[in-house]
DNA sequence: GAGCACGTACTCGGATAGGTGTTGTCCGAGTGATGCCGG
DNA sequence: CCGGCATCACTCGGACAACACCTATCCGAGTACGTGCTC
C-alpha cells in the first residue's frame, strides 16, 4: 500500500516512453502494456485521464496511439500525478473543530472564519512536496534516466517500437 | 477524498484535547468523541492504534480512560499520524523496468541494483513533506490553536470534561 | 493508369465486475470504584 | 470504627459488517489504411 496507487507510476513510465518516441509512429496503449508488461486495458483507461488533462493526444485509426502534447520539458512530475490521481488534497478538513458539543451547533464566527491549524499545518506539508515534483519536468526525469541506461538498450526500445508500429495491419 | 483518511484529523484533534487534559482525569474514548461530535466506537478503534504506537497510555476500569505517554512537546504530529495511517509511504515503486519485454524475465543487474528514478523523486519529496511534519509537535499545534482559541473556551472545555469525568458512576 | 468508394482491422473510449482498504458498529473480557458486611 | 469482599457500572479491546475506491477487464463506436472496381 501506499499512498500513491499504481497508476502514478504506470502512468510516468508510459509518458517516459511517449518521451522517446516524439517524432517516430505514436506507440498505442496496447504496445505500451506489452512493453512494460502490465494490463493493456488498465494503460487504455490511464490515458484517458492524461488525454483529459492536456497532458497527451490521442491519434484513431489502425496507426493511431498517444503522442505528448507538449515538449517533455513542459510536462511536470507534478501535472502527470495530478492527471491521474485527480488532484487529491493531502488532507481534507471536515472542519469537526464546529461539530464541538459547547457550540450546540452553532459555532461562533471566530471558530467558522479562521483556518484550522491542523489543516495548514497539512497544507504547508502538502506545498513542500508538490514543489519538489512541481519542479521537475520529463525532460529531467528522461535526463536521469539516461545517466542510467545504456544507449544501446534505448536504441533497442525505440527499434521495438518502431517494428511494432510497422507490424500493424501487415502481419496477419 | 484526499490522500490521508479522517483518522488523521480525528487522532491529531483528539490528542491535542488530551494535552490540555494532562492533569486531570483521564477523558475516556467515548467523552472525546461526544464532545466533537464524531463516532465513539471509530475513536476507540483509532487509540488502540496510538497506544501500539506508544503514544498514549490506556488506563481501564470505570474511570479509565487514555492519556499522553510522553510530554506533548515530544510528540510530532508524523508520529501520530504514522501510527494511525501504518507508516505507509508516498509511492510504492514495483519496479517494473524489470518486467521490459526486451528482457524477458531476466533483467541485468544493472537495472535491479539501480534505484528507479522516478522512486528517488517521489521519496524527495516525501521525504520534505514527512520533514515539515516531523518538525512539529503537539506543543507547537497547541500553541498556535491558543492563538485562535480564547482562553474562555479552553477553560470551558477543560471544564465539560471534568464535569463529565465527575458524572461517571455517579448520575444514575 | 488514376481516382474513388468500400471493407476491414485496428484503435480509442466509456461502461462494466472483482479485490482491497477505510469507515463505522457491535459486543465481550477486564478492572477499579463503591457499598456492604463482619470483626 | 476499620478492613475485606462481592457487586457493578464503566472502560478498553478486538471481532464484525457496509461502503467506497482502486485495479483490472470487456465490448462498442470511430477511423485511417489497403484493396478492388470503375472510368
Amino acid at each position: 500500500m501506499a499512498l500513491y496507487g499504481s497508476s502514478v507510476e504506470y502512468g510516468l513510465h508510459c509518458l517516459l516512453h511517449l518521451s522517446e518516441a516524439a517524432d517516430r509512429a505514436p506507440p498505442s496503449a496496447k504496445d505500451l502494456a506489452e512493453y512494460q508488461g502490465i494490463s493493456p486495458s488498465f494503460v487504455a483507461k490511464l490515458f484517458t485521464k492524461l488525454e483529459k488533462a492536456g497532458l497527451v493526444i490521442s491519434a484513431e485509426g489502425v496507426r493511431g496511439g498517444f503522442r505528448l502534447a507538449k515538449p517533455k520539458g513542459d510536462i511536470s512530475v507534478l501535472q502527470v500525478v495530478d492527471a491521474v490521481e485527480g488532484g487529491q488534497p493531502l488532507f481534507k478538513c471536515k472542519e469537526i473543530r464546529g461539530n464541538c458539543i459547547l457550540y450546540d451547533g452553532n459555532p461562533p464566527d471566530r471558530v467558522t472564519s479562521s483556518v484550522c491549524q491542523i489543516h495548514a499545518l497539512m497544507q504547508e506539508a502538502e506545498l513542500k512536496m508538490r514543489g519538489v515534483l512541481g519542479a521537475r519536468s520529463l525532460a529531467d526525469l528522461d535526463k536521469s534516466v539516461g545517466q542510467v541506461v545504456p544507449a544501446q538498450i534505448k536504441q533497442a526500445s525505440r527499434d521495438w517500437f518502431e517494428t511494432r508500429a510497422q507490424a500493424r495491419r501487415t502481419d496477419s
